[in-house]
DNA sequence: CTCGTTGCAAAGGCTTTGCAACGGC
DNA sequence: GCCGTTGCAAAGCCTTTGCAACGAG
């Protein structure tokens, strides 16, 4: 599977069938820009509008959904005050999440756990979440 | 750190200077009930109004707010829907949660993939989350 | 032209909060 | 009696939904 550039992602989404919008492409450009992110609705909903003003917070739901369905992103509910999206990990390289509890920054690692975990009595996993708390660089004196 | 029956629990909130009322022996019984308990506050609220009937949900809320800041108690949001509670690592044994995508079941397991985790650059780890999601023995046909 | 998609506004659902009454200690 | 706690009702906040207008193919 290629790594995800937004083109790739528009081609997709188009031979599922889905029609292609002005709104639903910033989103994807977004989604797949260079670094990588880990993003609320709301701060998508506020780079969208920077180049498709106008953009309504519906639609960017509702394309967050569309995009989580097909696979293409990855909805990640840390903690109640909003969820966060990011590439699914079939775009995007596998990793997990330092999140600092001190500012708020999120730094991925390559680091899995899930290999060494042993055969759990008739549980069959088919996702996995890891995320570690703590105090970033900056934020831990 | 000696595992929490609702007695300790109630001991120590009270010397920590908190006062003791009837509403919060009940939610300390229903949280440190003999099996290991993931609950929402909903399923809470039902449970305290079980032996103490009329008790608010913001009665629920607010204390289940103290009892995390003192430790007490672990809030675990795996999903927007609600947050789940339990008792914190410390006061029951540590472990991670084995999630059924079918019919929402909620296993847990001693395995821990925190040792077996590098040094991130920079990073101090606190605290983690690992949850695995799958289908249990019942649904996995 | 058709049917998926968008904008808008309103509703939903969990959680939090203001305030007066209550009740541990 | 004091001050933390509760009950009640209303508000907050993220997210979802109904509906008419729009627009990609």
């Amino acid at each position: 599977m290629t790594l995800g550039s937004a083109a790739d992602l528009v081609h997709e989404l188009k031979s599922k069938g889905y029609k292609i919008t002005r709104q639903r492409e910033a989103i994807l450009k977004v989604l797949s820009s260079d670094e990588c992110r880990l993003m609320t609705a709301q701060q998508i909903y506020e780079e969208v509008n920077a180049t498709m003003p106008g953009t309504n917070f519906s639609t960017v739901y509702r394309n967050l959904e569309v995009l989580t369905q097909e696979n293409i992103v990855q909805k990640i509910e840390i903690n109640r005050d909003a969820a966060y999206y990011e590439l699914a990990p079939d775009r995007d390289h596998h990793h997990h999440h330092l999140i600092c509890k001190s500012c708020g920054s999120i730094k991925t690692t390559d680091f899995c756990p899930f290999e060494a975990m042993k055969d759990e009595d008739g549980f069959m996993p088919v996702e996995h979440r890891f995320e570690v708390y703590g105090y970033c660089k900056n934020c831990k004196q």
